[in-house]
DNA sequence: AATCAAAATGTATAAATATGCAAAAAGCAC
DNA sequence: GTGCTTTTTGCATATTTATACATTTTGATT
């Protein structure tokens, strides 16, 4: 369907750049071959409970809300689900798999999700490495991240 | 001042009602005689970097950015460090004396913090108490919002 | 394919928010 | 106090976002 993986490129728009408005996302989405409106966008970012962020600079920007304040939306998480492609374990690490270009959109994402056990998080093309302490941790992450697909 | 007064004032609105625009928050203001128009309000959020999330009932209402996403503003932990008298233990709680007031917006500000070993909070008009585990965990707690008012 | 229902989108515009600029208020030095 | 600088605010308006309504697209059923 084209309305989610647009919703899905925004996601990915927003983790790799600051947005400021809408109608730069209607700009960056056009470059992308989206070719939707303003009112659209607005629809879409309701649905994705995405807010609007103040960033070092004093500038707003949109965001994906974080998960302590509130859960992540549903949408979100359907849109992140469909991104991932498997989640595997090697040593420390846990790896996933992901739909071509959505890598860093999904390593925001697991970023959001500010798993306790988690390090920190690199990504490729289409494969995102979280690096934790030790096997055990990758282990526990690798559960959660189950557990948070399976929902 | 009147300024810390009028931004400490609606930290309180916020995390006891649910306010929908600026408009709305400049009546209650004017209810509680700060006699404000939108413009100020407007920059008040800016320097609280207060954002909008969206409620179960899919409308927006302006909330105190959570702890994970980003650091809590500079302005916000102002103007919490001037609410909060004291800090105490009490077997496995915490006791916070407040500004007269202030403590439905300490118990928020506290609950955003995240902190793992709080179980919950409850208050008064100028006390708010903490739940944890044990009485381990509650001298935790209490080291680490005196850290946090000592930033 | 034709028909209908539901979902998605665009257009136009209403509603909400941010901001340039001028005026007022608050500090501060003398 | 007076004069000067800095901060805060309001007014007017530009910018940004949401939405009512009409239209188009999509999908299912026959």
């Amino acid at each position: 369907m084209a309305r989610n993986s647009r919703q899905s490129k925004i996601l990915e728009l927003i983790s790799v750049k600051e947005i400021e408005t809408q109608e730069e996302l209607v700009a960056e989405l056009k470059a992308a071959s989206y070719d939707v409106t303003q009112a659209t966008i607005s629809r879409d970012i309701k649905e994705l409970g995405l807010i609007k962020i103040l960033t070092d600079s004093k500038k707003y920007k949109y965001a994906i809300v974080s998960s302590s304040n509130q859960a992540v939306s549903n949408k979100c998480l359907n849109i992140f689900k469909e991104c991932v492609i498997s989640i595997k374990n090697a040593m420390n690490l846990v790896v996933l798999k992901t739909l071509k270009g959505t890598a860093g959109m999904v390593s925001n994402f697991v970023d959001q999700l500010s798993i306790n056990s988690v390090l920190g998080c690199t990504f490729g093309e289409d494969t995102v490495m979280i690096i934790t302490a030790d096997i055990e941790d990758a282990y526990l992450v690798q559960q959660k991240l189950n557990e948070i697909l399976a929902q």
